[in-house]
DNA sequence: GCTTCTGTTCTTTTT
DNA sequence: GAACAGAAGC
């Protein structure tokens, strides 16, 4: 049936905001107060009594999951081709207009998108190739102060040099910006500061995007950093109108650069924006609202909003004290069995953790219970190696500058190209100032260069990646992958060996020619193929909603990819000092971001919210005791049910007894110890304070061990 | 040049 | 515990 369009179902604050003609809005809204559907009621609105153009909105998202369901929800009022409507995230809209304008972005007409995993994989070999190999310098983190100089517009020739590593940091990143302007190749930074540059530059591009969009709107506005805030500033012209939505409270990718300061710089750039509250939650129970309330009040930096109900207060909060993590796992699992039971829908439960490592214990016993589950994030589909060696195939047959993919696959699967060989081309392609590929023609031509093998076999890859531009040109997209995964040998290497690993890697590739066939009436923008569109789709789309199409599954995912959902059950677990708040934010004192999570986590329940944590947790290969989590006693005694074999009383704990006479000006380290499992071990090192006091004994029997101090209950001798 | 074994290191969140 | 790097042996 088709739904009409309508305000009846707002309440007043909503309608309010969505039916004002101010010019600029932005809309302060809690969790669960009905954001995403004011943004989408006020583009309707929009379209239908005010006559805007649908292709004259803008509409940014942060996730493509929000992206797609606003679509889905507009397709199912408004009668027109939904796919070309400027919905999308900031890399999905920016890309779409660097495509239509890639000369004046300068870039190749067959520009690729690269991910971060591509983007260590060239740093790692710059840095070999350029000497660049110091312990102190790390891939990961050169990448990161890259995406960090991009997220603040500097370019590698605007940096500054500070000391001996920020030197190195600089010195990689103009070779890094050099290498992906030679090979065609576009990382997540870049593609949202080309298209800032674009407009900088090209102010006919601007007009042109200023006459185009009437209004921009952005969701989860909190999450915006510098550069995607100064894209919307120069996207809007006098005549444009801003209408934000963003809660302070669920601000969690401050890690990412973002900043909620932007929440306040919007109304001071945008005089006279008209300012809208939500606080009225719909969806969650007085207990669920309170737990949430109370754990978020202790936070100082806020702009201070409290959510209310007018729903009853409903179940208690029920926290499970877990012996381990298998335990945790078998409670969890045990009450999803019993919830199903209850006439619960598997897709209405949700698992929800700090860190993707967590999901497998659950895995496992889902698996063994045979629960269906699906999996959101972690180890994208499109990630996957087998995946990204098709993919290169294809990019290195589209674009022969595509060095990247060049280096992926010359030897994969192998085929008797080692690293001499490679070194020569490489030193061949620099000489004569071509991509490697290109190089191949030209080095075989003289002789002796390669051995008699490697000259055949480099001669046999050349034709390989011909004939696989050839495939391109034939029949449909999943012929030609298809097509392609044969003639690479990518499959019959796999058929060959019969191990377990191989098996699901030739499932995947099957996935992989079905997400293909999924994208055969697809909409294309202009100036794109359907291979374009492809080849786009895998490194800015995660892959879900791939394969198991089954609805009724168990939703696992981290606390950061659930924000913007809901669930009428939700566990949340992991609970651990240590873990959540995670160790990493607690040396940087980062609790704030952190506990922002919590409250996003919490907020996530609309009837039952049950909490976990682990006394022991095996962690990269060892077992470590665990301390309850401190945003625990930050919600109210007595909205809480304690239950499990042995609760821990988190409430009543912070008195360490003796322990603090030990501690007293004195260190720990060297002392003998006696641990009623473990027995006698020497204290090797120490961490943190107070409560939070950690100690790694090295044991006489067991090795060695973290434990903290609070829990593990030493014997000092 | 390829495979297998051993030791080392790094463990948060994502477009 | 896994992913990676380097060495040894084929």
């Amino acid at each position: 049936m088709e739904l009409r369009y309508t305000l009846n179902d707002l309440n007043e604050a909503q309608r309010n905001a969505v039916c004002n003609l101010s010019q600029n809005c932005l809309v302060i809204a809690g969790a669960g107060s009905g954001k995403t559907r004011v943004l989408i009621q006020r583009i309707l609105w929009l379209i239908e009594d005010n006559d805007y153009s649908p292709y004259s909105i803008l509409a940014v998202t942060f996730t493509n999951k929000a992206a797609r369901e606003i679509k889905t929800r507009l397709s199912n009022t408004l009668n027109i081709k939904i796919e070309s409507m400027w919905v999308g995230t900031f890399h999905g809209i920016c890309h779409r207009i660097l495509r239509s304008n890639y000369q004046k972005a300068l870039l190749p007409k067959n520009f690729q998108v690269i991910d971060s995993e591509d983007q260590i994989r060239i740093i790692k070999r710059i840095m070999k190739e350029n000497e660049i190999e110091n312990s102190q310098i790390q891939p990961k983190q050169v990448a990161w102060y890259i995406n960090k100089k991009k997220d603040q517009s500097v370019r590698s020739n605007k940096t500054k040099d500070d000391d001996f590593i920020t030197i190195q940091y600089n010195k990689i990143y103009k070779i890094y910006e050099d290498y992906c302007n030679n090979s065609g190749l576009v990382d997540f930074g870049e593609i949202i500061l080309r298209t800032l540059e674009l407009f900088q530059k090209n102010i006919e591009t601007r007009k042109y995007y200023h006459n185009l969009f009437k209004t921009i709107l952005i969701d989860e506005f909190q999450d915006t950093n510098t550069i995607q805030y100064d894209l919307v500033r120069i996207l809007t012209s006098n005549d444009t109108s801003i209408f934000a939505v963003g809660d302070d409270d669920q601000s969690i990718y401050g890690w990412r650069g973002a900043k909620v300061e932007n929440i306040e710089k919007l109304q001071k750039d945008y005089n006279g924006i008209k300012i809208f509250r939500l606080e009225q939650n719909y969806r969650s129970t007085g207990n669920i609202l309170d737990a949430a309330n109370s754990v978020i009040l202790n936070n100082n930096s806020r702009m201070g909003k409290n959510l209310w109900t007018e729903g009853k207060s409903g179940d208690l909060i029920k926290i499970y004290s877990a012996n381990d993590e298998i335990d945790e796992a078998n409670f969890v699992v045990e009450n999803i069995e019993s919830l199903v039971q209850n006439n619960f829908k598997r897709d209405e439960i949700s698992i929800l953790y700090r860190s993707n490592a967590q999901s497998r214990v659950f895995e496992e016993k889902l698996i063994s219970k045979g629960i269906p589950y699906k999996i959101y994030g972690g180890f994208r589909f499109f990630e996957r190696s087998e995946i990204k060696d098709v993919i290169a195939y294809m990019r290195l047959a589209v674009n022969h500058n595509d060095d990247n993919s060049f280096e992926r696959i010359i030897n994969t699967p192998v085929r008797g190209i080692g690293e001499k060989t490679k070194a020569t081309l490489r030193d061949f392609s620099k000489k004569e100032k071509i991509s490697l590929f290109e190089a191949i023609p030209v080095a075989l031509k003289n002789e002796n260069i390669f051995t008699k093998k490697a000259s055949e076999s480099l001669n046999e890859f050349f034709k390989l990646i011909n004939l696989i531009k050839d495939i391109l040109s034939k029949e449909d997209l999943p012929f030609q992958i298809n097509e392609i995964i044969k003639q690479t040998k990518i499959k019959s290497t796999y058929e060959k060996s019969k191990t377990e690993q191989s098996r699901s890697k030739l499932e995947n590739l099957d996935e992989l020619i079905s997400a293909a066939q999924e994208f055969l009436n697809v909409d294309l923008d202009d100036n794109e193929t359907v291979l374009d569109a492809f080849l786009t789709h895998t490194s800015l789309e995660s892959g879900e909603g791939q394969g198991d199409e089954w609805d009724e599954c168990v939703q696992l995912m981290t606390l950061h990819s659930s924000k913007g959902l809901e669930f009428p059950i939700v566990f949340l677990v992991g609970l651990e000092e240590n873990l959540f708040p995670s160790r990493m934010s607690i040396e940087e004192d980062n609790l704030e971001e952190e506990r922002r999570l919590c409250y996003v986590g919490i907020t996530r329940a609309r009837k039952n919210l049950y909490i976990s944590y682990a006394q022991l947790r095996r962690q990269y290969g060892t077992e470590n005791f665990c301390m309850p989590s401190r945003f625990l006693k930050e919600i109210p005694q007595e909205i809480v049910e304690e239950i499990g074999f042995n609760p821990r009383k988190f409430f009543d704990r912070g008195n360490l007894s003796n322990l603090d006479n030990i501690f007293e000006g004195e260190s720990v380290i060297g002392k003998r110890v006696k641990h009623k499992k473990f027995g006698e071990g020497v204290v090797i090192s120490s961490e943190g304070f107070e409560s939070n006091t950690r100690v790694e004994v090295s044991f006489d029997n067991v090795g060695k061990k973290w434990l903290i101090l609070a829990i593990a209950n030493l014997e000092f001798m």
